[in-house]
DNA sequence: CGTCAAGGCCAG
DNA sequence: CTGGCCTTGACG
């Protein structure tokens, strides 16, 4: 039980944010909540890029409440205890501004991403409901130490004097098996207030074995995602493709308008997908004693501004792209206490550095294109529907992962594990090239180049593998041939065309591949005057429309990376005409001749989900897709992976000139795959697209028989009842034991739940057991709320009589009252003493009415167990971005077995599985909410008293 | 003559 | 320096 006792702590520690900690601010730039934070912001629109969230203000910094306010109690009574700074990657470096970076003065999205943090719920601590004093409006920046080892009865479980001098808290625990003891508790002010329960609840922290000496990064809050985007059917397009055919989720508009966020303006504007980052706490703990701190938050990009010290500690990730340190240290740890137990995955060479770092292309498993390590199991074969492996090992294998077993190797491992890097972003794999050196280039030096420009061996083989190695990975996959052409799908035409570089709007081909004016005349004006750009970071910025005048020397990188050709450039300056045959050549996209006989290309248009756009639009600008460019010839031979190509021979049969019979009848993916290989924004994407065009042939023509057969799955591992009720309620409920033991094991059993949850899903295998830990460390709040709150709305009609939900508002006023009133009869119990309606309202008012908005949405939809099962997988793979690509083959993979089940018992509901899916945004934000009071057991508390 | 991808111009 | 708009000229 050690394995998922430690699972858990990713959990808890996410708790620790409530704790009435003192922040001893190093290093603040930031006022004192998150819209005045906003509104000072001077650089970093970057919503992802290095090149803004380092900046004081960027959308990662911790959100309001755990920003490094102002705070100017110091502490009369320090801490008994060894202060220490913060490790060299924490608070001080990474709150380094990078204004030298910012050329453009922030303009963009600066504002639009300065507010994320008012998204999802998440809203400015001023605004929230919930007093301030119950906020954690500090930071911490110290460790902690604690000498005291065992001594729970200092542990407050009756509040302590109010201390308004300081908010320390100091945690030593002595592991004892599963057991911990938090020996010594000393809270704020407002321990008194109903809002500090959690927070002794927080003080668990659990150990891996006596003796065993390790240290444990924690994030403190997974990211909120607020307005991600979901799949919406809409009639977006990218390039004549609806992004979600492609894979290009992140594109889309967000949101439907009709899904309340905390902060519309912001969430709903297109495009807008922010990452939000939140604040790390490392653990460590040496001869028993838990040390901790909080580090400014450093998700998985690398900052524009390093410092040497940070750049020498920063770890290097198989993806050459760095990762926090604490992020790495914790999703190591969390990881080994995944692999815990699982002998049969090979977790010591798993898990050990080189298999991490093994960076070489031949070594590539096809199905981790981004370099990571592929994880052993993902050769097991698979069905191509449900993924699951096809041994009949499988099933005993699944439930083998429900007992995990540790030991002693295991601890070893676990230890290992905490020093070892973390893989990257699930979300975000970027390339790190060698640094390009302009003035070798303008001196006639080729060899930098990626193979698409002359001078460099292979030239007119367009694949862009060496230098550009990572970010060849992407696309050698793909190769479409000339003579088979992929069917055009001419309903896209009046699609407007994206840059390949900055993804503004296309005006055509420029020296090769589709642009922008801006991206096109930045590269013609860097060639003809040879200009020499340096990149203040790391060689790695990110490049969108609203970034691109950031850095210039790598939005030429990108360029170059993207097949912008050189020798297009003409030295002679002669205008109009045309190319070269030899320079034309060099062209990653074609202008094809006007041969659109092919009776494939018309093909694409008879599936169950025709186009929306039968007729063209005549404009002449539509070059990309409609004029017929041909695809891009990558590579010389396919190399789909050994499992896609498989699935492909039967669904997908252009994408390999091997295959060359015609698109069968009824499946309209070759046009998907057309205008995603011949009009993709980054040809980086291209593999990405593929998948997510293959996995979503998959979804939307999956059979519902197997649609039901992996629904059936999901739901036989997840236990509905007992993921989402408390067993031991009346045990909860009586105020005369320990509460905090209670809460603690409270958050043992929640955690240890969702852990078994993982293990037990059909896609575990599928995916490295780093990227699992990190789905969850991410996204268990909100698979505490959908979990939760489905139950409330399938199971909670039962207390409601046969009354369905009339979505009125005077119902929900009436819900979120009888929820309190519930939660008030339970804690009054539980604590042994009156609260009233008020406080509880203040505390947790705005969380319960975020809950019930969203149980009551549920409930109003008649939510079947099969649709919550499967927006659950679909919750927890969401990515705040594009770009892992396995975790959208499965996602969309669930999305077909709901979108099956919905059309199959509500044919009568075309818009079904959209209803279902803007109810995500609401999860979002409950969960936000959730993690802010950091009251995980009043959902629970809710449901668990359904029936009483 | 239309197309379209070069270069040029110039306001911001 | 950027990027929207214009001019140019080979090609079909």
């Amino acid at each position: 039980m050690t394995v998922t006792l430690l699972q858990c702590e990713g959990v808890k520690m996410s708790l620790f944010q409530d704790l009435k900690l003192k922040r001893r601010k190093v290093d603040s730039r930031c006022s004192s909540d998150g819209e005045s934070l906003a509104e000072s912001s001077s650089c970093s629109p970057d919503s992802g890029s290095p090149g803004g969230e380092t900046s004081s203000c960027s959308p990662f910094q911790p959100p309001p409440a755990y920003l490094p306010h102002e705070s100017p109690r110091t502490s009369p009574n320090p801490p008994p205890t060894t202060i220490e700074r913060s490790s060299p990657d924490s608070a001080g470096d990474e709150f380094t501004e990078s204004k030298h970076h910012c050329t453009d003065g922030g303009q963009g999205e600066d504002t639009q991403d300065a507010h994320v943090f008012d998204g999802g719920g998440r809203q400015p601590v001023s605004s929230s409901a919930v007093p301030r004093s119950s906020e954690t409006d500090v930071e911490i920046h110290e460790v902690h130490k604690c000498e005291d080892y065992d001594a729970p009865e200092r542990m407050s479980t009756t509040p302590p004097p109010p201390d308004t001098s300081d908010h320390i808290l100091e945690v030593t625990s002595v592991s004892s098996g599963m057991h911990t003891r938090p020996s010594l508790v000393s809270l704020g002010p407002s321990l008194t207030t109903l809002a500090n329960l959690p927070h002794t609840l927080a003080v668990t922290m659990t150990s891996l074995a006596p003796g065993l000496v390790t240290t444990a990064g924690l994030r403190s809050a997974p990211p909120v995602s607020v307005g991600q985007t979901y799949w919406s059917g809409s009639g977006y397009r990218v390039n004549g493709v609806r992004p979600d055919y492609i894979g290009a989720a992140s594109m889309q508009p967000t949101q439907s308008p009709s899904v309340p966020t905390p902060s519309p303006a912001d969430s709903s504007r297109p495009g807008y997908s922010p990452r939000l980052r939140t604040p790390t706490v490392i653990m460590g703990e040496a001869g028993g004693v838990k040390t901790m701190f909080w580090s400014t938050p450093s998700e998985t990009q690398t900052p524009v501004s390093q410092s040497p010290r940070e750049v020498l500690t920063r770890p290097t990730t198989p993806c050459g792209y760095g990762t926090d340190t604490s992020e790495s240290v914790r999703a190591s740890v969390v990881d080994g206490l995944l692999t815990l137990g699982q002998d049969r995955r090979g977790s010591p060479p798993q898990l050990s550095p080189s298999s991490t770092l093994s960076l070489s292309p031949a070594a590539r498993s096809p199905l981790t294109p981004t370099g990571r390590s592929p994880h052993p199991h993902t050769t097991v074969p698979r069905s191509p529907y449900t993924g699951a492996p096809s041994s009949p090992g499988y099933q005993v294998a699944v439930r083998g992962l429900c007992s995990p077993q540790s030991s002693p190797g295991d601890l070893q491992l676990l230890q290992n594990a905490s020093y070892i890097n973390s893989p990257t972003s699930i979300d975000t794999q970027r390339h790190q090239s060698t640094p390009l050196n302009m003035e070798q280039l303008w001196a006639g030096d080729r060899s930098q180049l990626p193979h698409t420009q002359p001078d460099s061996p292979g030239a007119l083989n367009l694949t862009t593998v060496g230098m550009w190695g990572a970010r060849a990975n992407c696309v050698e996959t793909v190769a479409p041939t000339p003579t088979q052409p992929m069917p055009i799908d001419e309903d896209e035409d009046d699609q407007p065309m994206i840059c390949m570089i900055c993804e503004d709007r296309a005006t055509g081909l420029h020296y090769g591949i589709i642009t922008c004016e801006g991206c096109k005349g930045f590269f013609k004006r860097t060639v003809q005057n040879k200009r020499v750009y340096t990149c203040v970071a790391d060689g790695d910025c990110e490049i969108t429309k609203a970034q691109r005048n950031r850095c210039q020397y790598c939005r030429f990188q990108k360029c170059l990376r993207q097949g912008m050709v050189l020798a297009a450039v003409r030295e002679d300056r002669m205008p109009g005409g045309r190319n070269s045959g030899a320079v034309y050549n060099l062209y990653k996209v074609k202008y094809k001749k006007k041969n659109k006989k092919n009776g494939q290309m018309k093909q694409g248009s008879g599936g169950p989900h025709p186009h929306p756009h039968p007729h063209p639009h005549p404009d002449k600008k539509g070059v990309g897709v409609s004029s017929g460019l041909e695809p891009l010839m990558i590579g010389g031979s396919t190399s789909l992976t050994t499992t896609n190509a498989a699935s492909l021979t039967t669904t997908m049969p252009l994408t390999s000139p091997s295959v060359t019979s015609p698109i069968p009848a009824g499946l309209n993916t070759g046009h998907i795959l057309k205008a995603a290989l011949t009009n993709p924004s980054e040809v980086a994407h291209f593999r990405q697209r593929v998948e997510s065009a293959v996995s979503s042939s998959r979804e939307r023509f999956m059979p519902y028989p197997v649609a039901q057969a992996m629904i059936r799955m999901l739901i036989e591992c997840d236990d509905f009842e007992d993921i989402a009720t408390l067993k031991n309620l009346d045990d909860l409920l009586d105020h005369k034991s320990d509460l905090s033991t209670k809460l603690c094991q409270l958050g043992d059993s929640i955690s240890i739940k969702l852990v078994q949850w993982t293990k037990r899903l059909p896609f575990y295998q599928e995916l490295p057991v780093e990227v699992h830990t990190r789905l969850l460390t991410h996204k268990w709040h909100e698979l505490i709320v959908l979990t939760t709150s489905a139950y409330q709305a399938i199971y909670g009609l039962q207390k409601l009589g046969s009354r369905s939900s009339d979505g009125t508002e005077a119902e929900f006023h009436q819900e979120v009252s009888n929820n309190l009133c519930t939660l008030q009869t339970c804690l009054n119990s539980m604590m042994g003493r009156p609260i009233t309606m008020d406080q509880l309202r203040q505390e947790v008012g705005v969380m319960v009415e975020k809950i019930t908005h969203v149980t009551l949405a549920l409930r109003k939809a008649k939510i079947q167990i099969e649709e919550y099962v499967c927006l659950k997988v679909i919750a927890m793979l969401n990515q705040t971005r594009t770009g892992h690509k396995e975790l959208e083959v499965i996602q969309e993979r669930y999305m077909g077995c709901l979108r099956s089940f919905c059309e199959t018992h509500y044919p009568s509901q075309p818009s079904r599985l959209q209803n279902l899916l803007v109810i995500l945004p609401d999860i979002q934000a409950a969960a936000a909410k959730l993690l802010e009071t950091k009251m995980l057991y009043v959902p629970f508390l809710l449901n668990s008293t359904i029936n009483r």
